[in-house]
RNA sequence: GGGGAUGUAGCUCAGUUGGCUAGAGCGCUUGGCUGGCAGCCAAGAGGUCGUCGGUUCGAGCCCGAUCUUCUCCA
């Protein structure tokens, strides 16, 4: 059965058990300080088991994208190594939120594996949970009977709590799981060793394919277990290894997911899988992270230096130096992946699909940049092997490793590589010496700890009534200090709000907390998952009083012209250059817009003036706002709504259209009623911030009225500047023409100038033994042209020997110039010669043997710089 | 968020402990030569040495601040 076949099966077998099939939440996490990736099926039903939300199915399946770089068993540096671990895989999962339980969920998971997929049962073990002590609990007797139905009993294992009980966290919903594990190996191992005893033992051909957690605990704070009020479902099944299990593999790269790109890889190196231990692991290496490259690109993540980004750099940067390594592509080579990206996977995440040529550029900047480092590093290093060379040493330090890998970036393995193959070694303990104390240094800097929320008012749903109201009547939930090193900051949560929490691009509100006794600031509002967090400038003394929550209108007003002239904005470069047009990001406050969207070039200056147009006129239609809350997201999308690619939208979702033919958004944002309050939208700037990414900045109202005040302004002074021209532009011209030619005409006097000075000195060599002395002083508009004509002279008087002072703007400087030969036959050295005379005019100097100036304080001084310069050499 | 590096001609880069008149290669302009794969020769243009401030007689170089880009860590 092939890999598609396989997945569609999934979710056709439980949408026959009344299932709802749920698309996959973005790869990448937003609104949780917690997590940068999606890394469980079950990440985007959190809310659901939190009950901060009820579930909107009672039972639901689906496909989730997950990425994993780090935990025990996912280590970024093991993944390709052995043939089963992976950054990005397909987590295929049903749920059950307070509806079915382990009945239904142990039948159907073994329904679909023997009778649906038709493995073996004789490969099949499961485990149940023990109990345990600690926590008081039995084993979990009801999933063994329920087991005990289906398979023999010497066919259920065991399980601790470690691997048999299932915690989000250290609070939170929990409970006993069962697992269904797969015995691949040969009939013959099967025979001399039992599966039973391998199971959980790390045996590659021995796995765990589906994990059912039947969620019926909370674990509070105290670290006691309660019963919850309803049960839940979720299992997690990883699609890769069910793929291979179901294709008879001892690999999950040797399944369809996996082959076509190996093939694909093989026919570019012109090397064969399955030859060498090295090789192969690189070909798994880059098979693996393009998937999780190509993904989280799809998701809007662009690699970069920090954050989430810098993980997908790690990644790409890892598949570029294996190929580069063991593969020998010396030239980009990944991006070429990305077609079969789209077609193996286009149909269940059409994302990769419809950006395919996005990501392919996208990824094709990154390995440019990559190789760049890369030969950059080999030139450091060649340097660093020949300074070695010549010191007689064999090692690498630790130290230098560690820079060429810290500051330019140079990956230690081919550091390591390069020293092998020149006889060299290098130190590794002291690398990782260097390495922990960047850590620690890191570490330090950002550390921060978290209070524990305290509890107010208890109150369950938290409301947010701010796109009716600016102003409600609040009770504190709960709130916490947060500490850092730049000080405490302090958390709120209310049960209604009207403040907006940043979101969508959009700035969170400030405004105040007011309470008959005190006023407290709201510095900005956050959404921790649906949470929304107020954070204040202080902690209320009274905090179970009753608090008039108030947003600062004035700002949100602002906020709000820019939050829909970006969506008019978006329009408008939708017309004007193509519906490739996608937003990459966004920014909105009370000062101005930033819109980052998908185009490859620059703007034109017509493009850019027949957007603004395009988008003032619309603001001059005055369109009405039309909002539609609660809009089934089927029913917006055939609207044709613009949605997001790595947003995730509830089946619910607010639509905001500025007439149905030109703007109509899914956005959580606050807008104007109608357009024409935002006034007048100005571009202010144009540029690229990636690889086919650019961004335009806009200001919109009193921002843009400012704007062109200033210009204007601006434009007056330079005209009342020139005397007011009929022509600005043509006067400025002429003014820098002339001022030129006035340029070098001023060089040509000095010039000219200096040229008499030259020949009038000419005149005054002496010959003094067998050297022509000059010791003269002079006055000149530049210290340059000292220099000059002490040069000029040298060049033009055989045998030169001369001492000038010069008076120089009003300060005095000294010149002492000697011809090269003389420096060692007459045993002169300008440089002393010029600190000796420097004191007469209360300075300092110096230079080479050859020639040196000196300046000082003292103009007066000059002629007896030349009256002593005459006693020592005259 | 923290550490390190980087910024010099249109491009790629040199530039020693502060002191050659700020250079090289490629590119550009002009002229000359030339049947040969990056044609050759000659002349020339092109630089606020990222920005601002400081130390010094003197700063591309030293110090401080700031911005850009790269890079590692969190």
């Amino acid at each position: 059965m092939e890999a598609k076949k396989i997945r569609s099966t999934f979710i056709e077998f439980f949408q026959s058990k009344q299932h709802q099939y749920v698309p996959s939440s973005p790869i990448v996490v937003k609104n949780d300080p917690t997590l940068m990736f999606t890394n469980a099926g079950m990440n985007q039903f959190k809310d659901a088991f939190l009950g901060n939300e009820i579930a909107k199915f009672p039972r639901v399946a689906n496909s989730q994208k997950c990425l994993r770089v780090s935990g025990k068993h996912n280590d970024l540096e093991e993944v390709g190594v052995d043939t089963y671990h992976h950054t990005m895989f397909e987590m295929l999962g049903n749920w059950s939120f307070g509806d079915y339980f382990k009945k239904e969920a142990i039948e159907w998971a073994w329904e679909l594996l023997t009778d649906v997929y038709g493995l073996s049962a004789d490969r099949l073990y499961v485990s149940v949970f023990e109990g345990d002590k600690g926590d008081n609990l039995e084993m979990d007797r009801e999933a063994f009977e329920l087991w005990k139905a289906i398979v023999p009993e010497d066919r259920i294992i065991m399980g601790s709590k470690k691997d048999n009980f299932w915690e989000m966290g250290d609070t939170g919903p929990c409970g006993p799981c069962s697992e269904i594990h797969v015995d691949l190996r040969s009939d013959a191992e099967r025979a001399s060793i039992p599966g039973k005893d391998l199971v959980n033992n790390d045996h590659p051909q021995v796995i765990e394919i589906w994990n059912l957690v039947f969620m019926q605990f909370n674990r509070v704070a105290d670290g006691s277990l309660k019963s919850l009020p309803a049960t839940h479902v979720d299992t997690g099944m990883g699609f890769e290894r069910l793929v291979r299990a179901i294709q008879h593999k001892s690999s999950n790269y040797d399944t369809d997911l996996f082959t076509p790109f190996i093939a694909e890889l093989e026919k570019k190196s012109g090397k064969s899988y399955g030859e060498n231990e090295q090789t192969d692991i690189a070909f798994r290496v880059i098979v693996d992270h393009i998937r999780a490259i190509s993904f989280t690109i799809a998701d809007g993540q662009i690699p970069s230096n920090n954050k989430a980004g810098y993980v997908i750099r790690r990644i790409l940067r890892r598949a570029v130096r294996y190929g580069y390594t063991f593969l020998g592509f010396n030239e980009p080579f990944l991006y070429e992946l990305t077609p079969m990206i789209a077609s193996n996977f286009g149909d269940i995440f059409p994302e990769v699909r419809q950006q395919q040529e996005f990501i392919s550029k996208v990824i094709f900047e990154e390995e440019t940049s990559f190789l760049r480092t890369l030969a950059n590093g080999l030139k450091i290093l060649d340097q660093i092997k020949s300074e070695l060379k010549a010191k007689n040493e064999n090692v690498i330090p630790g130290k230098t490793a560690f820079e060429l890998y810290d500051t330019f970036g140079f990956p230690l393995d081919l550091t390591s590589l390069i020293a092998r193959e020149h006889g060299l070694s290098l130190d590794e303990a002291g690398f990782a010496l260097e390495m922990e104390a960047q850590k620690n240094r890191s570490r330090a800097a950002s550390e921060s700890e978290t209070g524990d929320w305290v509890m107010v008012h208890e109150d369950e749903g938290v409301e947010f009534i701010g796109y009716d109201f600016l102003k409600s009547d609040s009770n504190i939930v709960k709130y916490r200090v947060i500490s850092d090193k730049k000080g405490d900051r302090y958390q709120v949560v209310l049960d209604k709000t009207p403040f907006y929490a940043e979101s969508g691009g959009q700035v969170g509100d400030t405004g105040w907390l007011i309470s008959d006794s005190e006023k407290i600031k709201v510095v900005d509002t956050k959404k921790e998952n649906d949470l929304i967090v107020h954070f204040v400038e202080k902690l209320p003394k009274s905090p179970e009083k009753q608090f008039s929550a108030e947003v600062d209108q004035h700002r949100r007003s602002l906020t709000m012209n820019n939050h829909t002239a970006t969506h008019l904005l978006q329009s408008a470069l939708k017309s004007v250059l193509g519906d490739h047009i996608q937003q990459r990001g966004s920014l909105v406050n009370d000062q101005l817009l930033r819109f980052d969207f998908s185009h490859f070039g620059k703007m034109t200056e017509e493009e850019i003036e027949k957007v603004e147009n395009l988008v003032n006129a619309k603001v001059r239609e005055n369109i009405p706002l039309v909002e539609r809350r609660n809009v089934p997201i089927e029913e917006a999308k055939s609207l044709g709504a613009t949605a997001l690619f790595g947003e995730k939208y509830g089946e619910f979702v607010r639509m905001i259209t500025f007439d149905s033919s030109y703007s109509v958004e899914l956005c959580g944002g606050t807008h104007v009623p109608s357009t024409s309050q935002i006034g007048l939208v100005k571009i202010t700037s144009e540029g690229s911030i990636s690889a086919g990414v650019r961004r335009i900045e806009a200001i919109t109202s009193v921002a843009a009225e400012a704007y062109l005040r200033e210009q204007e302004q601006l434009l007056k002074e330079i005209q009342e500047l020139l005397k007011n021209p009929k022509d600005v532009k043509k006067a400025i011209e002429a003014l820098l023409d002339e001022r030129n030619s006035l340029k070098k005409e001023i060089e040509g006097l000095h010039l000219e100038k200096a040229s008499g000075i030259k020949s009038e000195l000419l005149k005054q060599f002496q010959r003094k033994d067998d050297l022509n002395l000059l010791i003269a002083k002079v006055e000149l508009p530049n210290a340059d042209s000292l220099k000059k004509l002490a040069y000029e002279l040298k060049n033009e008087v055989e045998n030169a020997f001369v001492i000038l002072a010069a008076a120089i703007e009003d300060k005095p400087q000294i010149a002492v110039i000697i011809e090269d030969s003389l420096v060692g036959s007459k045993n002169l050295n300008a440089g002393s010669i010029v600190r000796e005379l420097a004191k007469e005019i209360q300075g300092g100097g110096g230079g080479q043997p050859f020639f040196a100036t000196a300046g000082g304080k003292d103009l007066n001084g000059l002629d007896r710089v030349v009256l002593k310069a005459k006693e020592l050499f005259g």
